[in-house]
DNA sequence: TTGACGGTCCCACGGTAAGC
DNA sequence: GCTTACCGTGGGACCGTCAA
């Protein structure tokens, strides 16, 4: 482990398991269900794999994170009862930044992996009431070939494919990728996107009406801004 | 005396590429 | 799907200079 404070305060001692660069970010993916290297790596896009496996075994020896070993080189990672008592913490940081720390979006904060990323893992496949919808994902601001996204709800679980999967469409929506991230933030609503033609949702009434529901937006989305210059859309 | 500024050194951090 | 070796970089610590 690198340098600490120096000082016996548990507040101190828990900054430098928690505070240190990244790991604040892993407990989020870790408490968002990612258990592989893999999905890790798809929620922390900037961290280097050498800087991840470190983390991972940090955090391993500390004794919040526990590393299960699979048949062959994989493994996965869990939370210890330790690094659960954790995620209450990162709820209150990301509570905290929706309050205080929402500006205009960057030009790099607009990564649309990671949208997509946590649209796939957060979308309720059940939410059209049907064994099989087919959700079209456009981008309208995207070059051709990364534009055109396919959600596939199956029996459940949802699975996101660049390629068309060849089925049916049910719902198309069109958007760009900006106003996607804050409608997924919260910092449009969806009633406000659709009003203002932001986003473009086109197939049956009832797919459209059940639109919210299937984005399901976490509840930060709903948490207002505190800051009195607040005017990110 | 104090604070601002610039230069140098060193080490921890983080990235890349290759290996297992 | 990870891990390791190597290397570049950033920034902290320290020191000297100068002006107020």
């Amino acid at each position: 482990m690198r340098k600490g404070y120096g000082q016996f305060c548990p507040v101190a001692k828990a900054a430098e398991i928690f505070c240190e660069r990244w790991n604040a970010l892993l407990f989020r993916e870790l408490g968002a269900g990612s258990k592989r290297f893999s999905e890790l790596q798809r929620g922390v896009p900037l961290m280097s794999p050498s800087m991840l496996s470190r983390r991972l075994k940090e955090l391993e020896q500390e004794g919040v994170i526990e590393r299960h070993a699979d048949a062959g080189r994989s493994a996965t990672y869990h939370l210890t009862p330790a690094g659960e008592e954790f995620l209450p913490l990162v709820f209150a940081l990301g509570t905290w930044g929706q309050r205080w720390t929402r500006r205009q979006l960057r030009d790099d904060e607009i990564d649309v992996g990671l949208l997509l990323w946590d649209m796939e893992r957060t979308v309720r496949a059940d939410a059209f009431a049907q064994q099989r919808a087919i959700v079209q994902l456009e981008f309208s601001d995207l070059p051709p070939g990364q534009r055109t996204w396919w959600f596939v709800n199956d029996g459940g679980a949802v699975q996101l494919c660049l390629q068309d999967p060849g089925f049916e469409v049910d719902l198309y929506l069109t958007v760009t990728v900006r106003d996607m991230i804050h409608i997924w933030r919260g910092d449009l609503t969806l009633r406000r996107a659709l009003d203002e033609a932001r986003l473009d949702a086109h197939g049956p009434r009832r797919l459209v009406r059940a639109l919210g529901a299937w984005l399901n937006l976490g509840p930060l989305a709903g948490i207002p801004s505190a800051r009195a210059d607040h005017s990110t859309v």
